[in-house]
DNA sequence: CTATGAACGAACCAGCTAGTTAGTTGTACC
DNA sequence: GGTACAACTAACTAGCTGGTTCGTTCATAG
């Protein structure tokens, strides 16, 4: 149907977001090794590691499983892909932070607020952690990029903190990494264990209707806590 | 060796449930089953549902394979039966807790160190917990003992923060189950997301020289947050 | 037009894995 | 002292699974 070899193929159709691509778009390696990036990251926070099919990942792309082989090299090879591409893009928060102009307090909470938003729009970057936690992060270790890779958000946080000491505002004895992993701790649990949770309370963490509320409660312990006293 | 077939076997010792050990303990239900239920306990909570081989579950145990499917029926059940377990063991925190003599404030951090120490001593638990995350609590619903249970605790924070309300010490706007969660939030990622945050912060959160610091900044934050204002 | 190499696909394979078959041995009870 | 049943074992299998082989097609350079 779609012009299977057509002979004027480059000019009746538009190309996508690239300039002047592939008209037909046959033959893009970068596409089909993004698509395969897709589906399996999907995959593989869905089923864990070891869960995971490279047969069904195969199944379900557009191409086929030799295609991963030649991309990707192994199974593990292309699931720590999968893991720096998500980190890569949870690394984005950095260019929404821009809480250096507002009061500590506020700061604190907009920059609570932020990764409690971020958290909860990437479901599957946090199961994909849990997953890697509990091959005890071997997979990372095994990726240069992402063996060292320090998340922006705690040096805005450690600025934050060091304003509101010097103000008088907050107390002095904390670190920023203790409140960083306060903040995640949070924001992750909520996401991370809502099914054993709601299992055995009744209660769905990530009901819209208590949203706001959890929102307020992180930002309300975080700054009762660092101005206590 | 251990006389094979010994002649006399059934008087020189007792062999009820054994108060001085079988001497031959051949041919011991109960012994086996909680075998394979221990060396499963540390496979699953090691590798996963879908990572862990009842081969080697089996090459672990003294017995075969055969004795899992006689005893447990499918790799599936004697998941859930691992589950089951590894939560009625959880349960026994409920003994320890007697706070509701202590005045608000010290028993609200009683009971944040409890749960604190509880699962710093039990990270098979919580590994499990992740996994069955992973898997949507999909194995805590095929059973009607895991399905409907509540935590213990729950009910003694609950009294704790009325009592705490009622002599105006503390907030009125908490609900028992939020302050759980977060108080299980914190407990839960330092153990459950100890790799990754280490090999991306380098810092080890469960540290011996850090264990005091975050037992009592869990009752600090908790304490400030019921008592602001 | 043709040579070349990147991109692609179907079918295959060896080893693994959950689950079984068929049979043996110990023990409680009479 | 024999019998019924629970406890146990070794060897097997059907199907899956990560990985491969080998061959084809397309785009582009010369």
């Amino acid at each position: 149907m779609a012009a299977p070899h057509s002979a004027a193929p480059h000019s009746d159709v538009a190309p996508a977001d690239l300039p002047q691509g592939g008209p037909e778009r046959q033959r893009d390696a970068e596409r089909t090794r993004a698509e395969i990036l897709d589906i399996a990251t999907r995959e593989f926070a869905d089923q864990g590691y070891a869960g995971a099919r490279v047969d069904e990942i195969a199944a379900k792309t557009s191409t086929t499983k030799r295609m991963i082989y030649y991309y990707f090299g192994s199974k593990q090879q292309l699931y720590v892909a999968v893991l720096e591409r998500a980190y890569s893009v949870i690394r984005s928060i950095e260019q929404e932070l821009d809480v250096d102009l507002l009061d500590p307090v506020e700061a604190v909470r907009q920059l609570a607020g932020l990764t409690f938003d971020h958290h909860e729009s990437h479901p599957d970057f946090i199961r994909l952690v849990s997953i890697e936690n509990i091959h005890r992060a071997e997979h990372i270790a095994t990726s240069d990029v992402l063996a060292g890779l320090a998340n922006p958000a705690l040096d805005v946080l450690a600025r934050i903190l060091e304003r509101g000491h010097a103000a008088g505002i907050f107390r002095g004895d904390v670190d920023a990494l203790d409140v960083h992993m306060v903040i995640s701790a949070f924001c992750v649990f909520r996401t991370a264990n809502r099914h054993t949770f709601n299992a055995i309370f009744k209660r769905d963490l990530l009901d819209p209707g208590r949203r706001e509320h959890h929102r307020q409660m992180l930002g309300d312990m975080l700054v009762d806590y660092l101005t206590a006293r």
